[in-house]
DNA sequence: GTGAAAGCGCTAACAG
DNA sequence: CTGTTAGCGCTTTCAC
């Protein structure tokens, strides 16, 4: 590998020169810096970003954690967050928490050691699992991304998740439905709270009776899900819509309705959270409430660019709003009657 | 931030002790390193890996460039390749090329400054894109992974897609299919091209005529496979089934089919390669050719250690077979009486 | 076993 | 404008 010396001797410069043309760091005449681009081009030369690092002290990689690339919400955070990685010149290094707050500690250790100038962590646990010091201390600036919550003491941007569930049952009450189901989340983790708080919230606000029994709660897995819905469809008399909490158990829930012969929407009413390519696929099409994935990277980006920017100041919370997609899963609720003609209308 | 030195004066010790024992590079006394480890942890101390990196001239990162993480074939297989190097102590940099070739060798180049040890790329491109030698050059190892080829000149992993395509067509054809169409890709990619070949080769084993006009190309996308149900269906007579050649244009299939009104599978069937979440939650749930995919990633990532534990040797191309998966996206094709009966049966 | 010291490739302060 | 040079933090050869 040919290094920046090779280059120096090859163009008849010195290494300054080098650096200051290939950085832009300083003036260099146009003569020196012809030559120097040729003489890089015949040697090949590539800079060695680990040890201008070194010298700089810092990096141009930013670490990104998530707890399950798999999930359609996360998958589309990591695209997002990529373009903007790049748009700014920075490199992302990625990391897979799986859930596991333990991991998702070390996994951030790794990336400081890298020298990674920041971090975006889309946290695995709750208030209980972080200390609001650990993860402001050293240089690696981080910031947190979905499950944001003030504990973790460093900026955070979420989604406004009391407004999503708001969303999806108040369009369900508009359609007059009163025995809305609820698939959730755990209560340990802010998210699940939030969007069952919306829920309640709107019931109320509603004038419609809060019925425990139709809350379920999982652990945001598609399995949850299926289990979910099977139980909350044994009640008597059963819910006429269901409100589930994020997309992979939503795949569930449509599963356990197609073993149980449940037409959607004649049936049974379905909202969701969390929008994905396949919704719009699904027969019928699935009415979500849509995460503005792609402002949450921006927004995060942003608040990182501006704490490696030297930006000062507690920390920042922000909350982006939801949007309700209206498509086909969610109808009026059946009457006794019409369920009886639609089976073959 | 606590450097080594100040670690070794705090313990009393010379760096090459302090070094020595936490890389176990060379014995150390053990009360030497007790009074190491005590002071590492009493200054909060974390090893640089950039420092490291520059001395050992290598690091303990891995590139891994795909051209679209939101396809789930990727998204399956950056999860298996984080599994792989966290398993092996690397560390994975993410890239995303947007299928653009020109952006992909930017990314590679990238990963080479960052002293990279090695890399695995989705290749976006076809033999055209590639000269041999650039890949191979250089001292980050690559190992090519899906698109896999030849003419790239490293080792390659790929699935066995003339194979792949020869499972969904026989299986059509013994559902007692004989008008299929083919959905599939840009004749430029070396994917496409066996995948098409597969499907030839399976209709002439068969004694079955290749009708051009039941192929239609797409670029793996959603709304390239939208498209292309719309034009296939045009044909009269109308296909029977439809052989899709990969999940993205699935969904674009399974939208355009229901904008239609047709039904899966007493209408039409539908077969694909690529298995994921959501196949199995569609109503009806779709059978596919699922690709190994955790197979895949543990094949490249053991074609890479080898390379990056100096094995010699010409290109390895390692190709795996395919899987199909039968749910109830296909039956027998429709008599003329039979679809009418079952419209409300 | 342990310590001192050279140097990985680059940047930037300093001197011309 | 250009060149010289001192390190960034770590590993490792060489001497003890």
């Amino acid at each position: 590998m040919a290094t920046m010396k090779d280059v120096a001797r090859a163009a008849g410069v010195s290494v300054y020169t080098v650096s200051a043309t290939l950085s832009g760091s300083a003036p260099v005449s146009p003569e020196l810096k012809a030559r120097v681009r040729q003489a890089v081009k015949a040697l090949g030369y590539e800079r060695n970003s680990v040890a201008s690092g070194l010298r700089q002290g810092t990096s141009s990689l930013i670490g990104l954690v998530v707890s399950d690339v798999t999930n359609p919400f996360f998958t589309e955070l990591v695209d997002r967050i990529q373009i903007e990685a790049r748009q700014h010149g920075y490199s992302v290094l990625l990391g897979i928490s799986g859930h596991d707050v333990a991991r998702e500690a070390e996994l951030l250790r790794l990336m400081r050691s890298q020298q990674a100038a920041g971090a975006i962590l889309g946290p695995a646990g709750g208030a209980a699992d972080y200390r609001a010091a650990d993860l402001a201390a050293g240089r690696m600036k981080v910031v947190a991304i979905d499950n944001a919550f003030p504990a973790l003491g460093v900026d955070a941007i979420g989604l406004d998740n009391r407004k999503a569930a708001a969303l999806a049952v108040s369009h369900l009450l508009d359609l007059g439905h009163r025995r809305i189901a609820m698939v959730g989340g755990v209560p340990r983790q802010h998210v699940a709270r939030e969007r069952l708080a919306g829920y309640r919230d709107t019931l109320r606000r509603r004038g419609v009776a809060f019925v425990p029994a139709l809350i379920e709660p999982g652990n945001f897995r598609l399995e949850d899900g299926y289990a979910a819905c099977k139980k909350l469809l044994r009640n008597d008399p059963r819910p006429s819509a269901l409100f589930v909490a994020n997309n992979l158990m939503l795949i569930g829930v449509m599963r356990a309705l197609g073993d149980l012969g449940l037409r959607v929407p004649q049936d049974i009413s379905v909202c969701s959270i969390d929008d994905f390519p396949w919704a719009s696929a699904f027969q019928p099409a699935l009415t979500v409430v849509q995460q503005p994935i792609a402002d949450m990277a921006g927004a995060a980006f942003r608040a990182l660019l501006g704490r490696l920017g030297g930006e000062a100041g507690p920390p920042a919370r922000q909350l982006l709003s939801p949007h309700l997609v209206v498509r086909q899963s969610c109808a009026a609720p059946p009457s006794r009657l019409s369920a009886r003609r639609q089976v073959c209308s």
